[in-house]
DNA sequence: TTTACTTATGAAAACGCTTACATTAATTGA
DNA sequence: TCAATTAATGTAAGCGTTTTCATAAGTAAA
């Protein structure tokens, strides 16, 4: 059995409240005692127990992390930047990968609640349903702990967002490459999620502002169950044979997007003398692939920043803005040009 | 305060212990009973408090998952990987990022530790030091419960290791090129890591054991802060310019033979023909840049999988092999050419 | 009907820590 | 010198579960 605070309390001859009070900073000990207990602890490897303590204590200091897919590019980024921002902060973090699958989310977020967290934070949109029906699990939460959205956004009281603006981003994107002369566009995306449809609407709505008939839509829905490249490239090939022409390919992910360079090149059109492409989220893919790809960049650095940020305010009792917003900006690279600089009025 | 066992207990008109044996699956409550509990608790919200189980049970069926980067893209996929692995046997994963420092380290085995975790696995092998003082943390934890390592290898008891011989995989890559007739060889690296060194040394072996002389010998290490593209790319041409001509690029890791790709592009030389790149890990970077790059591929999958199985036996108390080791292999693709396919004896 | 055996349930101890409160010892001020 | 204050330490009551053991009720066997 592995050793407890009594041991050491019998070992340094105190008893466990001193042992707990030198492990917890230590005040109120005297420095003797203090050096005399640290040494035992030192001398036999001592660990308290954190479920014990997590029973004392109200709040553990940790923040619960819930995402889809550790594994997609942007969201182990924006994992990993909120796990660093967390850990400064003197909070851990707990992160569950819950898939795809709806109904899994309910027990995970269960789970994570189970585990005390004083906040749990839901990385990408992908939480956030359609139906009322489908966020009643995150209301259910917020009545217990402060629940963080990033990069997606829901009104109900102590539910925070922090988010770009994708359905703007994406308007003027669609935009730049309609105002550089390329009205027919293919449109790729592979999620549903709250900030899918935004982006998607943007896009429509860029189209329709600019007066692009209907026929000219070419809007494709690629089902996110394998992100090889290979994968998508075919996809793309197999939907767009027999179809007029497009003479530009906007993506809502980078990975869609480095799929409609290799087709292109594939069909054997020069990028971007025959077509314009841009990719979402500015990621390194974008600096991997030939031609180097224009992207959106939607700040998740700001974004995770302010979200920390925001999360510390909230579990300080301080009054705090529930949707903090910025806004994404087309880095143009060699997939497009759009020069002189976007058309704007 | 949130409501508890007790207060369920109340309302259902049982004791706790009845609840608690619901809880856990209801065995020996009768039906109505089981009903009439699982509806208050439905009713209520009630959700456990895992920190009071924690308490109570030996094993929560949790592993720690410890890692430098999750960002990392092999590393980032390896964590996904395993978190469905456990997850598909009933076991709940704890992720935290260490970052490359090594006196962190210790601290938050420490903290994994204190989760009464039933082991933890160590991702990647930035954990194993070179010097047996280094790993001196890993020992001390290796008293209290198993240890499991993912692509790196300790002898010691109650540490299993499961790896890609990246030795053996490294000196392949090697020799096919050399085999090909380019024995003027750039190898970049940016881990000294216990398999960062393996892949070095498999590189070096194979320019000896084919009489390449040490003047073609060209190995120049990335420090690993920023895995920008553009950086590596200028590492590559601030390092190399006054030094003699090579015609091959060997990169511990894909992100580096990216980098190599655009440095090869922007000196005009063309690829394979004049110059010939290989990466490292066969990650999704190997189908994002243009020509599509040849690297190793070191069957993250089945690591990991087999991990998982070796770690469910060593938990089940049954006999284990403290060491499995795989081959990778070369996938070929087009910033090389060696076919007919590389020389074996 | 009685006995033996299940089955369902409750009472209470245990888990390892924190912390409010009590106690003792040391220090200060008059 | 003595009361008042402060500092250091101990005692013991929680924290919310699980689980052992005891008990009561129901069922089958004789």
């Amino acid at each position: 059995m592995a050793i407890t605070i009594y041991d050491i309390s019998q070992l340094a001859g105190v008893s466990t409240a001193t042992v707990s009070r030198v492990l917890n900073g230590g005040e109120n000990v005297s420095p003797a005692t203090c050096k005399k207990v640290t040494d035992i602890i030192e001398k036999y490897g001592y660990i308290p127990n954190a479920y014990a303590r997590g029973m004392g204590l109200h709040s553990l200091k940790t923040i619960g992390l819930l995402c889809a897919d550790s594994s997609d590019l942007y969201t182990a980024r924006a994992v990993y930047l909120l796990e660093q921002e967390l850990q400064a902060n003197g909070y851990e973090s707990l992160l569950c990968c819950t898939g795809f699958n709806q109904d899994v989310r309910k027990n995970y977020l269960h789970l994570v609640l189970s585990k005390k967290v004083d906040s749990i934070i839901l990385v990408g949109s992908h939480f956030i349903g359609t139906t009322e029906l489908e966020n009643e699990y995150i209301r259910e939460a917020a009545d217990l702990i402060p629940i963080m959205l990033l990069n997606a956004s829901y009104n109900h009281p102590n539910v925070y967002s922090t988010l770009c603006d994708d359905y703007a981003s994406m308007y003027e994107a669609a935009s730049s490459m309609i105002c550089s002369g390329i009205p027919d566009i293919l449109y790729l995306y592979n999620s549903k999620s709250y900030s899918g449809l935004k982006k998607l609407k943007g896009f429509q709505n860029a189209l329709t502002d600019n007066n692009i008939p209907d026929s000219l839509q070419n809007i494709l829905y690629y089902d996110k169950s394998s992100c090889d490249i290979e994968n998508i490239t075919d996809f793309i090939e197999e939907m767009t044979t027999g179809r007029p022409r497009f003479h530009g390919i906007i993506a809502a992910d980078d990975v869609l997007a480095v799929g409609g360079i290799k087709y292109a090149q594939k069909e054997g059109l020069r990028i971007p003398e025959d077509i314009s492409i841009i990719g979402y989220n500015n990621s390194i893919l974008t600096a991997c692939c030939t031609p180097a790809l224009t992207s959106v960049d939607n700040c998740l650095e700001a974004l995770t920043h302010q979200l920390i940020h925001t999360l510390l305010h909230v579990l300080a009792g301080e009054q705090t803005p529930q949707k903090v917003v910025f806004s994404g900006r087309l880095i143009e690279r060699d997939t497009t040009r759009f020069s002189p600089s976007p058309k704007r009025i």
